[in-house]
DNA sequence: CGTATATTTCCGCTAGTTTGGAAATATGGA
DNA sequence: TCCATATTTCCAAACTAGCGGAAATATACG
């Protein structure tokens, strides 16, 4: 990742409805959910919702297929991970007891360290 | 972390001087850089750096401390842990091995995973 | 006290973003 | 074909952020 495409994300994240947009996209995984359930949830008219899902994907943070009659988007999990490699990279000038809170806290989000992929 | 606090420390690092200042202080780790020098290497002004520093700092992205007639400034990494943290919560819906990439990205910030804290 | 260095504040201008109503487009089913 | 549902596009007004020159503040040192 460089510097404009990590602009382009963070600028993307940077708005109330977006980032609970995307956040929600994030907890409901590969499966995604409908633009109009999206809309639905988040009480957001459905013009204002679709601008800012244009402006999600086209950060490349989102993706989306039809499914009859509605789109359903979800996140993008290695464009993310790009972004937050790109934020920490070569962290910390060798100081890795500086990193421990970052690594607790992501240490939280289960799924997200490399153990369990022991698999 | 919440809505607000996310939304802030993304909209002072989703423009193209901060998260330059940003990532150099990252890398830079707790020592820290003076915020004359920090321009110097952008070859920023020092009015819109000290704008810039102004923004992060309020974000909580960054803290400051006088040193003699320089302001050295230093990345708030127990902040930017927070942040990580928001923006993965709950993530990938049960689904590890969706997190797979992200996790490999982030083993590759070496200081940041679990492993290397054992110490 | 006076001068040099380091950083911040002030100010107005420009450019880009956000917003929602209304209309347009696309799909599914009778 | 015709209608209902789902989503997007268009547009203009209001808002917000970014910029740099010049002046102001703070510290250091002789």
């Amino acid at each position: 990742m460089e510097l404009k495409s990590a602009i382009a994300s963070l600028s993307a994240l940077a708005h109330e409805g977006r980032l609970a947009t995307f956040r929600m996209l994030v907890q409901a995984g590969p499966e995604g959910i409908a633009a109009g359930e999206i809309a639905r949830r988040l009480e957001a008219p459905p013009n204002t919702l679709s601008a800012n899902l244009k402006v999600l994907t086209h950060a490349g943070l989102l993706t989306s297929r039809r499914e009859g009659r509605s789109i359903i988007y979800s996140a993008r999990f290695d464009q993310m991970s790009q972004l937050l490699g790109y934020l920490m990279e070569d962290c910390c000038a060798g100081s890795p007891e500086i990193c421990a809170p970052l690594a607790r806290v992501l240490a939280r989000t289960a799924c997200c360290v490399p153990e369990p992929l022991h698999a």
